[in-house]
DNA sequence: TATATTTGCTACATCGTTATAGCAAATATA
DNA sequence: TATATTTGCTATAACGATGTAGCAAATATA
């Protein structure tokens, strides 16, 4: 009944009357050991119901075939999904994930990675959390020659992978859109230009602007940490300038949100008075009315990507193999929250 | 610059000229080891930045540290929070956790115990996907006498520790709701009732009824998959009757929005022609309007509850030690969707 | 003072695999 | 037929920690 001695190659062997290598290079389909063999080993380590012990392999081949990840939060639909992917795509090519959170904490970001290195990982995907600037355990990863990739929240300073959405040229088809839709001045909610993300966002919105030939007002630019009551607060801001805008494009669905609440409650009318366009396409943005515009980032195709980036660090030398940073497109949907239908 | 080699209690050893058994004996405070000893060799320790081989002790001593969590999905913020609190409590005992998805299929559930097997993790915590209904794989954690505890979607057949809430009572609770506020005809948006949640609400909204007096009409019952697609249908239908609902309950807060999406749409006053109920307190749920009532169900209180008593299964003797069925309180959150302003 | 106990360490085996070297038999090549 | 190569396996030593046995010196007990 209760299993409880475990059955090792050793069994295995003793059955067959073979050596511990021989059926470890049987179950390996090692080239040297005849297909009869084989055979046999399999059919003897089924019967006995053995199962490996990755530890055991693990420490001798000196890979733990486990990828760490690290996520800033698993609350949102982008991360959740990226990890499903991630998960997918190393799953099929024998590695486990390790998921870690590190509540975007800095502090916590960096225990997730001692954890992660204490675990052996074979290598780490990451997401960094927003106040991280310090990029020590990071690099100390690399020194340990771990392959490393980052998703999303990169640093364009550290020297590793990088999969992600182009920022910058989204905000221009946010502004275009907007300007498509006749509106003429666009209100920014965005996030802390410290982030690259956010940064980028920003950064894209005025250039747009700039090149479209539109004035940019910083009195109608706002940034702050895009939560719902981030985005009520900046919306009832603008409501009571002199000149209101016509249009708010949220670097976040949660601020987009918090600012239609807002235009809900006093009646402003969206989209006819005033656009709203916000940022992830987060799973609620469709189920408010009007439904909220918003960005697609794919994170099905960064997750896939980002993994793959991972299995070719395994394989290609680490050294000075140029790093590789991937962009993927973003898709804008448009939905009721700014569509005029004008044609 | 490259820290290729890694340090190992070898070379701790080494440089103090002691043996590996001291190294290790000192590093895990044994008592036979001087203090004087110890200092010296976790300055040394730390000098060469030595990090231990998980690895290598967990091989030895046949402990991982490791825990497995299987969750059906992780977009929902039951999920994640659950998860968020499993991990903080295991970390601090110096456990770490691998999360595996099984995307609510019994397939993708086996794989993920296989695989948590293979990395020889010293327990799992699991919520089953809807549509286990063979116990077989989860027959073979306990058979392996690693420690098995389930949450949420569990199996009162399983012989196994378990932490969830009290559905049955919790219907109760919403249907006293309901009737306070004065609606005489509940209509119940239910899942199928072959998993133990669903049928647990289902059983107790019937009883609720019968207790109150009420009488139990099956055509304003349904059961589904309780996306907000089957809301959408559901509340349709329910709306074509000759003699209408006046109040809805349904078992998730999907379904909940799809009934919503359906009753703003035809301008059904909510909750005054019709009030509405969900279940599991998604955030989104709070966003609408008007906001729907719902059920929180303490998912921090379940995970951490999850974890202790994996925790106490790792220290107390498996065997035959009574398992334990952890019932938590659940809360009903009374919103606008349910609230008539009755007193 | 003789013996028992404690202290502080070393030596060695071990966890379950895999990597390396090597060897006999079978097969190919000259 | 003699030599080279391939095939199919064995023996042995790791991987890096830990647990057990044991031993000398220091300390306690009789």
């Amino acid at each position: 009944m209760s299993t409880k001695k475990k059955i090792t190659i050793k069994d295995i062997a003793n059955v067959l009357g073979l050596s511990t290598s021989a059926i470890s290079k049987a179950l390996n389909d090692d080239s040297r050991i005849s297909e009869k063999t084989k055979k046999a080993v399999r059919q003897v380590a089924e019967n006995l119901n053995y199962q490996p012990n990755h530890l055991a392999s693990a420490l001798r081949s000196g890979k733990s075939r486990l990828v760490g990840v690290i996520i800033p939060r698993n609350n949102s639909n982008f991360f959740s999904s990226v990890l499903e992917n991630i998960e997918e795509v190393l799953n099929e090519k024998g590695y486990n994930i390790i998921i870690t959170q590190s509540n975007e904490s800095f502090e916590k970001e960096c225990k997730c990675i001692e954890s992660l290195l204490f675990t052996q990982v074979d290598g780490i995907i990451a997401s960094m959390a927003n106040e991280t600037t310090d990029l020590s355990y990071y690099e100390k990863i690399k020194a340990k020659g771990i392959p490393l990739v980052l998703f999303d929240r990169g640093e364009m300073a550290l020297e590793v992978d990088y999969v992600g959405i182009d920022d910058y040229e989204t905000s221009f088809k946010i502004v275009d859109h907007l300007l498509a839709q006749g509106c003429t001045r666009i209100a920014h909610m965005g996030g802390y230009d410290d982030t690259r993300v956010y940064g980028n966002r920003i950064k894209g919105y005025k250039d747009a602007l700039k090149e479209r030939g539109m004035p940019i007002d910083e009195r109608i630019i706002s940034k702050n940490k895009l939560r719902i009551d981030d985005g009520r607060k900046v919306m009832e801001a603008l409501l009571e300038l002199p000149n209101r805008p016509d249009a708010v494009y949220a670097a976040s669905d949660f601020a987009a949100l918090g600012a239609l609440q807002i235009l809900n409650e006093r009646g402003v009318k969206v989209p006819e008075e005033i656009a709203l366009v916000g940022f992830s396409n987060e799973p609620f943005t469709s189920f408010l009315s009007p439904a909220i515009s918003t960005v697609n980032q794919n994170s099905a195709q960064i997750g896939k990507l980002a993994a793959e980036a991972f299995l070719n660090r395994v394989d290609a030398p680490v050294e000075k193999g140029e790093v590789k940073k991937i962009i993927i497109e973003t898709e804008l949907l448009v939905r009721a929250s700014s569509d005029k239908k004008i044609r």
